[in-house]
DNA sequence: TATAAATACATAAGAAAATTATGCATAATT
DNA sequence: AATTATGCATAATTTTCTTATGTATTTATA
């Protein structure tokens, strides 16, 4: 029997970029298809990064200047790698910012504290 | 000068019915401005649920059984109040689960452990 | 006391950000 | 030989918000 927590994957939406962003940082250059592998190995299977989702994502950063690519061939295949900008860099100090707001406001509804009194 | 971290409130995309769920399964009755309300207050005004995004989606967990409505008066304004049907109590487990499971996922990205060795 | 802000609901139009499906191609596994 | 994994890309659709608008009562403020 296969056994799966997160049916509703749609959780993370819109916490997308900032999971690429956070994965260039730790990772310095990457390409698309082992961003996705590496975010299911991290979550044990978790998170499901499907390219639907990645690969527009991606175009539309380079586009606003946040990442800059570089395409190698491995073999015969192609990988285009992906590394964060000067700019890429700045706002993804701001990113995580955001990011650990927004998981304690999550902590802060999903496990209340008590109030004690 | 005006200090919000979270400029960019779409992270909790998806997150919003389980995050009603949680509200009325600790506070088992509320009316709708009240959870924006409640809320603002628990994560410091860092989460501000819109209307437009709050009254649909409660009329959608209605719809689907989630949630039962009594409407009452106080004083000459409506208040329609929500509450968690059996289906909606289990239903509200299971998106607790995925919450903690997405939410660890958040945190091994995020706070990713260093490999000691 | 007039005006604004807060309380309380609702909905429509539009944007954002995914999913799903499809396509192409090479390499590795069964 | 056929399937799975690797590796990219995009189009159509769906989900889920934001923004804007509307109505109405109550409270606070200038």
């Amino acid at each position: 029997m296969y056994h799966c927590i997160m049916k509703k994957s749609s959780l993370y939406k819109g916490c997308l970029e900032p999971i690429l962003l956070r994965l260039l940082k730790d990772n310095g250059r990457m390409y698309g298809y082992q961003m996705t592998q590496m975010v299911k190995e991290i979550t044990k299977g978790e998170l499901n990064i499907t390219e639907g989702a990645l690969y527009p994502l991606l175009h539309k950063m380079e586009e606003q200047g946040i990442v800059e690519t570089e395409t190698e061939m491995n073999g015969n295949r192609m990988r285009k790698y992906y590394s964060l900008t000067k700019a890429g860099k700045k706002q993804t100090n701001v990113a995580m910012d955001e990011m650990k707001a927004f998981m304690q406001s999550l902590e802060f509804i999903v496990n209340p504290k008590p109030v004690i009194g």
